[in-house]
DNA sequence: CGCGTTCTGATGCACTTGCATCGTATCGGC
DNA sequence: GCCGATACGATGCAAGTGCATCAGAACGCG
């Protein structure tokens, strides 16, 4: 065997310089040379560890599903403290707006690659399955909260999700618009959060 | 003064076409030529009816946000029985969140122009110009409705419109990308609008 | 009718695109 | 130490891009 090289690793590095491009200038600016630029790789590289365009964006977008997936459901895994269902589902959900300002980069991505779907039937099904997990998730935590009687009982924890995936969406979409700051969207989330919350905090 | 062309209609003529582009394969894939053909007129008249391919994106956001805008505002002004404030806002945000299956094709639209918001500053001033109108509207709304005593009198009207609008633009996300059939996600939205009444429907 | 202005569609041009090709550098096995 | 397989980066290529240009058609006005 000759030349050894992480092809795993250069591919999340070419995925990342894809993200990075998308987020500046939009997805029509994705070329395979200014990729390759981005990733200080050659061009030939790029095109090894990728057969075709599709197939490097298709690989960028389940990239970022993962991350941000896995980020939520590490968040859950490491809690102990039991009766916190209420905080973790507002900070799951401002991870999944990614409202955070070090997360802007991935909700243009995100959005960019939601309004591409269409286009793309590949591209429409990892979106599909990402937000059916993501909705799963929200159901869990939902549920967990009836458990600690955080939330109401007779909530109907399917349909709860959905609005709160929609509303965390809307939300991402309307702070890259510059309709929102991150701080004004995470208000409104967090508002949303205590009415479904059996006890709203602070006025008691 | 030589052969007359209505220009205005030639120029929304385009932008019909240019949204047809959009919403058929995304914007990366609207050209110059592609354009011309879709609009079924040469491509010089495009170019003269546009100085530059920015330009005429931009033309065919303003025509969009021009359309909603309207039929939303117009729905409102057609009114006349008083008391119709909750079918109001629940036909008004459907409407803005384009679930109709006639608007499919400006949801499209207007989720691609709203992911490619970052790397526009003039396309980003004309969103943000566009989401502060239908705020205000959802607000005036929300008023009215406290007015004829559908909605509760001390519901901040403005964070609730925020919130309404965002959860409009996720289920319109939401949709584009396959998660929701329009049903679903009207459904959705008509539940979170019950629960701005201060009497939901159906089950008193 | 014929002039002059406006509009028209075709063509040219420089450039970028995605993808294919190819000679070479690099290494493991013998 | 050398062979052969592999990865590498540069270059080629046809197609498509936005935009500029231009000869002429179409029409109001004298």
């Amino acid at each position: 065997m000759p030349r050894q090289v992480d092809h795993e690793e250069r591919r999340r590095r070419i995925a990342e310089a894809v993200c990075t491009l998308i987020a500046r200038s939009g997805m029509e600016a994705v070329s395979l040379r200014d990729v390759a630029a981005q990733a200080e790789v050659s061009m030939g590289a790029v095109q090894r560890s990728f057969r075709t365009k599709e197939d490097m964006l298709l690989f960028a977008l389940e990239h970022l599903t993962q991350y941000v997936s896995e980020r939520a459901e590490q968040r859950i895994a490491a809690t102990s403290t039991p009766q916190a269902a209420a905080t973790l589902l507002s900070h799951t959900l401002a991870e999944l707006a990614l409202l955070e300002e070090e997360s802007r980069r991935q909700a243009h991505v995100w959005l960019a690659f939601v309004a591409h779907a269409p286009a793309s039937e590949r591209l429409a099904a990892v979106l599909k399955d990402t937000y059916a997990k993501l909705h799963d998730l929200l159901v869990r935590l939902l549920r967990y909260g009836q458990d600690t009687g955080e939330v109401a009982a007779d909530l109907d924890a399917a349909r709860e999700a959905h609005a709160l995936l929609a509303l965390a969406d809307g939300l991402t979409a309307h702070v890259v618009a510059g309709h929102h700051s991150s701080a004004t969207a995470l208000a409104v989330l967090q508002r949303q959060v205590d009415q479904v919350l059996v006890e709203p905090p602070g006025n008691g």
